[in-house]
Formats: structure tokens, sequence, C-alpha cells
RNA sequence: GGCCCCGUAGCUCAACUGAAUAGAGCAUUUGACUACGGAUCAAAAGGUUAUGGGUUUGAAUCCCGUCGGGGUCACCA
């Protein structure tokens, strides 16, 4: 029995059934509150119907059936109208018994279903920044967390390559850079091509600033300028497949993944594919034929093509454009019809920002009207923005956290909190480099991932991440505590196992129930596409422990049963929170 | 303006999808190392869950109004 509420809640319905007659009720069985005794409690409200008693004498009555009829529970008590349940400490015992001997405890069944997630998707004319971190680091944990949940997972990257953004890099380049390279200049890349993008934006500006003054109106001086010009010049002569401009294409953009690659490694982010929307572009044009063949699209006098969303409370939308070229929609719409068909998915789960909500319910709703059963499998992780105390970031205003930067300024952090501890003195330089990496990391993801995805969060460059309470780091030192005393009782030649149920007490219990939630806390952060929720657990069995760590001496427990108990316990919790944090991309060091 | 999302301690975040006295961390104040690792632990203080109504035995959670913040409404991607 490894589940508990679920073995209540079968419990109860079963005392339902025998003493109300009533079958199949649902039962809400939730932890108990820490001041009243007892582990499970049921809520006796919504079956005052059936039972036609007050509150309490139900509770009364559901909790003698089940004392009389399971020897697992011990006692039970009822608080107005709340029935609580408290297991004997024989059975906490077996169902720990049970979880230690489970190999990759946490781990879900095979469950067959093949899930796509596409993450990062980045734009090749500007380094990632912090927002692109938190959707790299969301797009990865949640591959991981469903891999957990038994599931089959692709994970993808999608690369946006084309478009008049990257000429304006390229046209900024070729008049400003006098052919300075990555190695020339030993900028990396992804920085290099970004800082023409810029540079692109300020002639930009100079020239409306001047064409203004001579007359011209805003708007106008923004469709005259002449490096504006030149940018949508390029973008035609690249479609055309003009050679010298696919060359030079070719060749930034090979500089910004020599740039990207080193940013993803540093991070710990792997794809088993990446899209490149050069290539992707033109797809979905057939389907455009299918639509408009079974009237869900309808062609203007232009000969432009749309989808009429308007009973569905949406606008028109455009899905090919007056001269037969294609637009965002269309290639997405074609895209998931390829995937859908190549990989047979069972679910396909983009990671991108809330502001393209509305692109994503349009997305599935065409789908849907084309016929495609697979439209209700497609799910939008919309995660919310990573604003700065002045406000959302801006790459155009130079107010953005950059990844880079970002990660060097945490390596050099978690470098000097070491080093001023001093207790890693006698590693040698590759070790501490590793820690470093490893702590780092640890505070960054654990940072970003802790908060529910939905939610807009805040990022203060100047307060930067705490490596102090709930924190990564916070979990990693629970788990270097941990491996130090278990390095230490094996020294001793103190072997870890359960040779008597009972032997736990109180607090053993309240960490054992902890730990027999991780099963289903795995399970329930996958439906909800949430790996918060397994930070947050992490970082309660952590504190747990701690709390119990102080209390409770484990090497120099006299009863040697007890104290081999309290090492099996131990290696328990560390094997939960290298699997938990595992799924959050964090890695949990044996030394800190 | 239409549609969508958000508003919880000074700050950053929780709250098992409607349950008991809304919980953590940071910051502040105080205490604990000649004891298995003090990146820890214990304690104090901090709240009319933006606001007004409604539904319910029960609301931070569901519904309506108001105020405040954000997103989106491109022949950009």
């Amino acid at each position: 029995m490894i589940n508990t509420e679920l073995y209540l809640t079968q419990k109860v319905q079963e005392a339902l059934a025998s003493l109300y007659g009533a079958e199949g009720l649902p039962v809400q069985v939730t932890a108990t509150r820490k001041e009243f005794e007892g582990d499970l409690t049921v809520v006796t409200f919504p079956f005052l119907k059936i039972s036609r008693k007050a509150p309490d004498a139900t509770g009364e009555e559901i909790g003698k059936y089940l004392q009389e009829k399971c020897p697992e529970i011990e006692s039970f008590n009822v608080v107005k109208g709340f029935l609580n349940i408290k297991f004997s400490p024989v059975m906490w015992g077996g169902l720990f018994k049970e979880m230690a001997e489970t190999p990759d405890w946490g781990q879900g069944a095979p469950t067959g279903r093949t899930i796509m997630v596409e993450f990062s998707s980045p734009n090749t004319n500007k380094p990632l920044h912090l927002g692109h971190i938190r959707n790299n680091l969301l797009g990865s944990s949640v591959s991981s967390l469903l891999k957990a949940c038994g599931h089959n997972v692709i994970r993808v990257n999608l690369v946006n390559d084309r478009g008049i953004h990257i000429c304006k890099s390229m046209v900024a380049w070729q008049q400003t850079a006098g052919g300075a390279t990555p190695e020339s200049t030993g900028i990396k890349g992804d920085h290099l091509v970004g800082d023409y993008y810029v540079k692109f934006n300020d002639i930009y500006k100079e020239q409306i600033a001047a064409l203004v003054k001579e007359g011209m109106s805003e708007e106008e001086a923004g469709r005259q300028a002449p490096i504006f010009k030149e940018a949508q010049a390029m973008l035609v002569k690249w479609e055309q497949g003009d050679p010298e401009v696919r060359a030079l294409w070719e060749k930034m953009n090979g500089w910004v993944y020599e740039g990207f690659a080193k940013t993803y490694a540093a991070l710990g982010i792997e794809f088993e594919r990446t899209y490149y929307e050069s290539q992707t572009y033109l797809f979905g044009k057939s389907l455009v034929e299918k639509g408009l063949e079974s009237g869900v699209f309808f062609r203007k006098e232009d000969g432009s093509v749309w989808c009429d969303l308007t009973a569905d409370g949406l606008d028109q939308k455009l899905l090919l454009r007056g001269d037969g070229t294609s637009v965002y929609m269309t290639q997405d719409l074609g895209t998931a019809q390829k995937r859908f068909e190549e990989y047979s998915l069972d679910e396909h789960i983009y990671v991108v920002g809330n502001e393209q909500n509305y692109h994503f319910q349009v997305l599935k709703l065409i789908l849907g009207k084309l016929g495609f059963d697979w439209a209700d499998s497609i799910y939008h992780l919309s995660y919310g923005m990573v604003e700065l105390p002045e406000g959302k970031m801006k790459s155009r205003e130079g107010t953005v956290v950059d990844a880079d930067d970002l990660i060097e300024n945490m390596y050099n952090t978690a470098r000097e909190t070491s080093i001023e501890l001093g207790k890693i003195n006698d590693m040698d330089e590759k070790e501490q480099d590793e820690l470093f990496r490893m702590l780092s990391l640890g505070a960054l993801k654990y940072f970003i991932i802790k908060v529910d995805p939905k939610k807009t969060m805040l990022f203060n460059p100047k307060e930067s991440i705490d490596f102090n309470g709930n924190t990564g780091p916070f979990i990693q030192y629970t788990h270097a505590r941990i491996c130090s005393i278990l390095r230490k009782a094996a020294q001793a030649g103190d072997e870890a196992g359960v040779s008597s149920l009972g032997l736990f007490i109180p607090k053993e219990v309240e960490i054992i129930k902890i730990l027999g939630r991780f099963p289903d806390k795995i399970q329930e952060a996958g439906q909800a596409h949430s790996p918060a929720l397994v930070a947050n657990y992490c970082y309660e069995l952590s504190k747990e422990f701690n709390q119990y760590y102080h209390d409770v001496s484990i090497l120099r427990e006299e009863n040697k049963d007890v104290r081999q108990a309290r090492l099996l316990l131990l290696s328990v919790i560390a094997r939960t929170l290298v699997k938990g944090m595992g799924i959050l991309g964090i890695k949990l060091p044996e030394r800190m």
C-alpha cells in the first residue's frame, strides 16, 4: 500500500455504501493540519445529506466503521466536521520499506504516450536574455518531468533564422563592420551579430530624424529611410536565393549558432531535433488549398486567403497574402501537421510566452476546423514575462539581462561564497570549477523554476539571486550534508536497513509521509505542466530533513537497529532529492 | 475601445483546483556551534488575500461591478 490517500478514499467509499447505501460518492481527503492529531483528514460536509446527521455525528460514525475494518488505522477524532485519521506507525514503517526497495523511486511506469515539446525558439539576430532563460529552463524541465511521468518525450527547437529582422543585422554589418568576425574581435558570435542589430536601429533612427527634419512625416520617413529600404531589398534577394546574400546569411547565422551552442551547453539544454524556419516557412500552403475546398477559408478580391473566426468571437485571420506568400500562422499550421504525422504524437506542447496566447488559440481553432482530431492535443504552455524593477525588458532600450552575463555573475558569486566558507580548500581546481557551476546554475534554475510558469515574475539584478533560504543551494546543501553523514557511516562499517517497522519516531513519520507523496507529486506536476510543484516539493522535504537533523542524532544513536533505519531514511531522502532536482536540471553535490 | 491574464506580509513567492487559525524565504529583532556540515536551526514581528456585492455549511479560489497593472487585436515572426 503505497498511496495512503487512495486507500483511505476507497475505504470511506465502502463505509458510505455500507452505512448509508450511497455508491461512488466523491471523497475529499487532505493532509491533516499540524495542530490536530492525525495523518489524513476526510471532510464530512458533503455526506450530511445522505447521513441525515450532524457533521460530528457523521464523522464519528464513519470513523468508527473505518477503525473496525482497517487494521492500518490506529485512531480517529472528529473536529467540527473534519474526520482526522491516524495510521499506525507500523503502517508507515512498512510504506517506507516499500519505497526504499523501489528502484528509481518516483519514476512513473511507461505510458506509451509520445509527447513533443517545442521550446527555446530563438531569433538569430540577438543573444539570449533572461526571458529566453525562463523559456529554456521551463521547456527543458517540463520535458524531464514528462519523462519521469513515463511518457516518451521529443524535445525540439525551431530557430527563427529568416525574415526582415535578420536582414537588418546583415545590412548593418555590411555597412559598418569592416569585415569584423568573432575571431577578429574576440566577441561571442551571437553577441557580435546582436551588436549589429542594435547598430541598425541606431542608424535607422538617425536617418528617420534627418528625413523628418526635411519635412517628411514620421511614418513616411520610417518607410523611406535608406537603410530600411536596403534591408527590405536584401530580404527579396534572400527569397530569390541570391548567392551573395545567402552566403552572408549563412556566415552570420553560423556565428550565432556557435554562440548559442555555448549558452545551451552552459545551461545543460539539449534537443532531439532542431528545425529552421528557413526550411519550414513554406509549410502549410497545401492546407490552404484544403481549407478553401472545404469552405473553412475564403479568398478576397486581392487574392489573399482568410479564415473567418467571428462566429467564435475572434477576428478574421490572414493565411495567405495577396501575392501568395505565407505568414507565421500558415507555417505553424503546416509544421504541426507534419509533426503529428511523422511522430504520431499524442500531445504537442509549445513553450511560448503568454503574449502569443491569441496565436495559439487561433492555431488550435483552425486545425480543428480543418478536421484534424489531434487539434485538441496541442497545449500552449504559456508562461509569464520576466520583468525588471523598472518594468518589461526591452532589447532596443538596452534593458535586458543578458544570459551569458548572468550565468557568469552567478558563477562568481558561487565561487566567492564557497571560498569564504572555506570547506572545499582541499579540492583541486577542476573539482572546484565543477562545483561552482553546479551551485550557480542550481541557484539560477531553482530561482526561475520555482515560480508558477503562468505568472509574471520579477528579477532584481541588484539583489541578484540568493543562496540562503528557499533556494537551490539550500537543497544542494541538504544533500551534501546527508552525503557527509552517509560517508562517515560507511567508514564506520555501518549499514543502512530496516529490521523492524515500528522503529520510527513521529518526526520520521512526518518525513516518510512526505516521501510517500513523491510519485503522486510528479504525476500531478506533469498533468499541470508545472515543474514548480516539484521544486516546492523538494524544498519542503529538505526543510523537514533539516529540522529533523537538528533534533535527532543519527551516528551517535546507540541502538544499532534504530541507527541503521535512520541511515536508510537519509539515503531515501537523498535519492528523492536527486531525482526531483534532476527533473529541474539541477545537480546535487556530495560536498560543497 | 473589443478580447484575454493578473492583483496575497515592506520585498520575492506558496496555498493540493471550494475546507479548519492564508503558509515559506528575504529584509528586521532575538537566541543556538569544544555535538553527525551554522549555505543550518529555534523564536518574535509582519495580512480586512486591491475594493464592493453575490453564490455556498464553508471563498484568496466560483459569479457580477469598480479601481490598478500587463498582454493582444499586422499582408512581422
